[in-house]
This record gives structure tokens, C-alpha cells and sequence, in this order.
DNA sequence: CAGTGCAGGGTTATAAGATAACATAATTAG
DNA sequence: CTAATTATGTTATCTTATAACCCTGCACTG
């Protein structure tokens, strides 16, 4: 995705990405799940990019030469997000690589309107959200909080 | 929209349409903006409907006969949403009209996967992530909280 | 009460995001 | 080895949203 501003974009790149794809595999598979090559290509991707990315820019990216088809994106996507991969960021129609072990928290993301990154940040907070759900009578699956706004590099 | 479900939908729309139109109105004159046709009309719309509802659904619904063209919708949606009388649900798609007084507040809803209705919660509860945003150097411009899950009705 | 400037709206076209439906290939179970 | 299942490839299409342009009518100026 273009970046919208000059700010020195904090890169968030794993620093061993090869690792970071074996955990997945293993927690793949040890929910009896096939690890596959677009499942594969397009998670790195995302660990690549340590920022939001459009799905269609997963496409273009996804191959030199030949780009990948919105089905072949979409559907490695929803995959990875079910496992707790990857999370899709609403406001942004956008999807990130998740950094956190666990398998099912909230997502929780500060947005910067300025450079474009985003910063996953502690689920705990949004669990109030939980209770308040509760006193309400309502069953919660999934917790999405995202703030937007500008970030440390951005405000200057 | 669409309902998901056979369960009772709970019906928001508010007992008095009039008075809240008028309110709208003075808040925008308020505010040295125009209250015109489309924009009254829009929201009109969201108001009856009591639950989020989609912007090409607003198109079909807008006069019988014809419908509104996408830029006649959108422009409106935005200039509401610029003045806090409607939020976007961005993980729905939708839109719904605001119930608050107040201005410049958090979006929390809690939004039901069955039945489709949803229900603006009290923000206070997100200034919680304003204080995480913070405290990551973060400066805040608009939070959104959307919780999915199941209401009351549906969990029966 | 003109004249004029500009915000708002109508219209057409198209971009961006996501899914449906069906055919084919790869994996696993029996 | 074969059948059943799961995943991918492919084409087409649907949904959501914006761009660009022109015209109208209100609102301020004098």
C-alpha cells in the first residue's frame, strides 16, 4: 500500500521471518490443518509488509510476473484469520500479519492516518468492552477496536 | 436490510421522528451548514430503520419510483457522519443513524451476527483506549469499537 | 434588488473490494 | 489403489465507493 506521508515509516519487520512462518505452520497443523503455498506466500507477505495491505495489493505482489487471482487471496486470508494469523482491519479494508501467540483475542489496533502503519496494542483494555457487552445481555465472539489518528512519528 | 434471522427484531426507531429531525436541523444550522433535501431524507431513513443499514439499501428506499444515484447517498452519509448523526459500521458496511447529543463521541456497538440489529453503547468505557493510545505516543482522532456477537434475543 | 461566487446536487462512468459457481488438482482415509 | 475430501484455479459477477464534470440555486456583495 502507498505509504500517505514523508514520516520514517517504523519498518516492523520480524527479524527472523523464517521462524515466524514455522510457528504458524506448526500451529497449523497441530489444529489438523493443511499448511499450503498460498497460505504460505501470503502470510509472508504480511510479515513482510509489518503494515496494514490491501488485498489487492497481496495479489500484486503475490508473484512476480503472474499476479494472483482475488479468490486464491481471499480465501488464504479468511484462512488465516480463523487462526488468529492474521487479522482484517475494517476501517481500512485492510489485513495485518498478528504478532500475539494467542489464538483468539481481540483485535486492537492504533491506525496512523498519516503514514499508514498500525500498531497492535495490548487486547487486554477492549476487555471491558466484554463485560459491558455482557451487562447488556449480548454474547460477544469478537472484540474489534480500532483507533485512528496519528502516530508518535506523525504528531511532529 | 435484510434480517438474518427469525427472532423478534427490536425496533429502534425513535417515538418521535419529528423532534429528532428538528434537532437535527438546528444542529446543523448550528453549525453554519445547509440542512437540504437529500440529507434530511437519508437520515429520515436511517432513523426509521433503527439498525444499521446499507448504502445502496438507502438508494432503493430513497423515493419510490427511482432510486438515488451512489454519490446523492454517499455525500449525505458523509456530511451526517461529519456531524455525529450517523456512524459507519466498517465491519458491517453500514450505516446507522446516532442516537448521542454529543457531537464528537466514540462509535461502540454491539452487533448482532443473527438478527442484524445493533446497539450504540456507552462510550466511556473506550476512553480506556484513548489512555493506551497515549501512553504509546499515539494521538487519538476517533475511536471505533464493534463488538460481534449475539443480542438477548438471539441467544435463545 | 441585481450580480456573482460557491456550496451542493445530478449524472455518467469507473475504481476498489469481495464472492459465487464450477472445474481441476492434491491429500488423506479406507 | 481407489474413493472421499479438501484445496486451488478460473471465470464471471456482485457489492461498495469514488472521480469528474456540469448545472442549479442559495447567500453574500454592493
Amino acid at each position: 500500500m502507498a505509504t500517505h506521508c514523508d514520516h520514517a515509516v517504523a519498518h516492523d519487520e520480524p527479524h527472523d521471518l523464517q521462524a515466524a512462518l514455522d510457528r504458524a505452520r506448526e500451529r497449523c497443523s497441530t489444529g489438523g490443518q493443511r499448511w499450503t503455498a498460498p497460505r504460505e506466500r501470503v502470510y509472508e507477505l504480511l510479515l513482510k509488509a509489518g503494515a496494514p495491505v490491501k488485498a489487492y495489493d497481496l495479489m500484486d505482489a503475490y508473484q512476480e510476473g503472474r499476479a494472483a487471482k482475488p479468490p486464491t487471496v481471499y480465501r488464504a486470508l479468511e484462512f488465516l484469520e480463523h487462526f488468529g494469523l492474521v487479522h482484517r482491519i475494517a476501517s481500512l479494508n485492510a489485513y495485518m500479519a498478528c504478532g500475539s501467540d494467542d489464538e483468539d483475542h481481540a483485535a486492537a489496533f492504533l491506525i496512523c492516518d498519516c503514514c499508514g502503519s498500525a500498531e497492535e496494542f495490548e487486547p487486554g483494555r477492549v476487555t471491558s468492552a466484554s463485560a459491558a457487552a455482557a451487562a447488556h445481555g449480548f454474547k460477544a465472539r469478537a472484540i474489534a477496536l480500532e483507533v485512528r489518528g496519528l502516530c508518535q512519528q506523525c504528531v511532529h
